[in-house]
DNA sequence: AATGAATGAGTATTCATTCAT
DNA sequence: GATGAATGAATACTCATTCAT
């Protein structure tokens, strides 16, 4: 009555090797959570998307919550990679600071994955990023970039003196973030498309505009 | 076991205050959707902050979706009814931009909510919003009062002429937002706590600085 | 802040007179069975499509099996009126059981409800028609038309005389209803469609000429 | 507190069995859609029979409409193994046609379960049939049976040649069915147990009666 | 007679997690 | 390391019925 006979052999399919398991959960992991948010994503989708059987994720993980901790490390891991390529010490002061808002911007429009992981994060009192060693210690070096390109502007006369470096980040990755993360309703309620590149390109012009003229001296 | 002591009757609800119950549900969905967000939010719960039958969730508002668009809609009207106060054609053009940056601050400093909420509509694609009539209808009355201040700063001869306004408050509002939105975040990964009321300060002067003299002359 | 005010008159909208009400209740009662059954009409659905208050269906029935009792028995009232009105005893043996075939299958073909009522009250145990005292009393007059019909023909020397007037009566109402009953699945299973009218007159065609022969002396 | 002695192990399901699984979950749907129809029919209910956790029904049968579509067609399997089993082709025409009657007749009578099953199929619109593959595919042998033996009389000179073998199979059906479907009806209305044994014997011998002297050549 | 508001017990379904091998 | 089977607690939503006026 058995539909699989004794001898049938089990399909064994573990070609990959544990490495290569991992990564494709915690690859699968981000993507569902990108998408769904941290209630949202479902462990079950995760390891059909990672091809590999659900207990595994418990296996590496532990536990949804540890798993969506590691995602979030990983997402991390990533900007900060690409922000220390940033070179902005070989820059002038002013085109340092438009490289960082081009960056910025350019990261985000291409990340959107990357703004739902953090508008969780943060409906979530933080939790997860408090509870990481990782995102902790290796924090942005996008303030040391920022700081040495004020001061040399500073320097140079053409920055005002009074901004604090922390302060100019949050305010650059304010209107940046903001406009992406709340592209789609704003986009409703003005009736204007601003998730078109012409749009993007000309918000991109009108921060630019509006920080060098503020920090101007 | 009984936590009603036993003279206390069920608690029948006031039967002819139907209004009543429907904003106490909807006062209920706000707190806590804006807690939990969307698919954290609990029907159940609501009820039950509510002190309502969890049915009368059903019967006002047909689900929890159609509710969610309730809270959403009483929070954009309650923060448009707020913005159509601002009287910002009585001051000059400098004091008006403060004035909207402090709003915005403000606001958003003391409904964490409302945070809460549009960061969670956008991570459902502004679903509700744009199913929203009256979210679509009543626009932010800002725009027009910041054209209209920038226009009087442009012919004061004080303001650049290039600044689009919806742009502009894109740009504030992202400022403002992003820092509350992510505040813990901010403050747990650069070990500064953005939450304190003299960091707030600080920062609102340093947005005031940097428009003011963004959009100088 | 009641949208009510206390000097607006209630919409009295009883215009309608006590029996009328009742009797539109009955109405959307049967028609709502008949499409979804005991279990799945809904005394919601009645009252809105009596556009009637809920309440008032229990007033008038006490509950949702009385109202299917009630149902059940109008459905029946009207089957055996008409049946009353079917005048065999004006025709000869042949033609009197020829028109009863026809009867039998017009009505079910025009009354799909009364098949769905009948079928859903024997899933049930027949145990509304047990309970109804109407139903038990105003038994079918077929019988006694079929058994004149019958004899008639015996007399005549056309018709067998080992034939039980009721067994004659479930045989012929059993391949009248079932056709209808079925129809869908039939249809479904035998890549025939048997719901069009063509397929209805042959197979009449097929009853009356075994059924003729069957009963032929 | 507790129900179960300290001694009693948890039902542990047979987990190197997922098949007796499947099937103890199977079996107990068709028995509970049997007695209650597929709106009366209960997952819970299902779940505790089969002596399994409802969620297994679920990871079975993805829903309680695929579980009904399962159970549909387990049931047509076993009724159509049967019909294969009928071996007409053996018997002379007259005897065949005797034959298939007093199956459909057993059948029927042993079988309450399909009765309720077809009835409430076809109070659906026969929608689980039309979706299932396996029930649109093996349909009825017994038309090709009954058209053989059919021919057989024909050429013999003892059956009619105008009779459609559909047609026959649907009139037979129909009068076995409707006896059993409608019995608890007709028993209740005609004051005569149609039920006992004796009366079912009566009827079969009514309707062999009938069916041969109606093919009668 | 009529009405809208309120209730409680149910009902299919989902989901993170663990077991046994 | 890997797998499929199993579990329990939730969760949104429904429905017949009753209350108070």
């Amino acid at each position: 009555m058995s539909i699989v006979s004794p001898s049938a052999t089990k399909p064994v399919r573990n070609r990959r090797n544990p490495e290569v398991t991992r990564a494709s959960i915690l690859e699968a992991a981000r993507a569902e959570f990108a998408e769904k948010g941290l209630e949202g994503g479902r462990v079950d989708q995760i390891a059909r998307r990672a091809k590999a059987n659900k207990q595994l994720v418990y296996y590496y993980f532990g536990s949804k919550d540890e798993l969506y901790k590691s995602a979030l490390e990983a997402t991390y891991a990533e900007i900060r990679a690409l922000e220390r390529e940033l070179d902005l010490t070989a820059l002038p002061p002013r085109e340092a600071m438009v490289r960082l808002i081009d960056f910025s911007l350019e990261y985000l429009d291409k990340h959107r994955d990357f703004i739902r992981m953090l508008s969780d994060e943060n409906a979530h009192g933080a939790r997860h990023v408090r509870g990481s060693e990782m995102a902790l210690q290796t924090n942005s070096p996008l303030i040391a970039l920022l700081s040495e390109a004020l001061e040399r502007g500073v320097r140079e006369g053409i920055f005002r003196s009074d901004i604090d470096p922390l302060e100019l980040y949050v305010s650059i990755a304010g209107m940046t973030f903001f406009y992406f993360a709340n592209g789609l309703t704003l986009s409703a309620i003005f009736g204007r498309d601003l998730t078109q590149p012409r749009a993007v390109r000309s918000y991109r012009d009108h921060i630019v505009k509006l920080t060098l003229a503020g920090l101007g001296a």
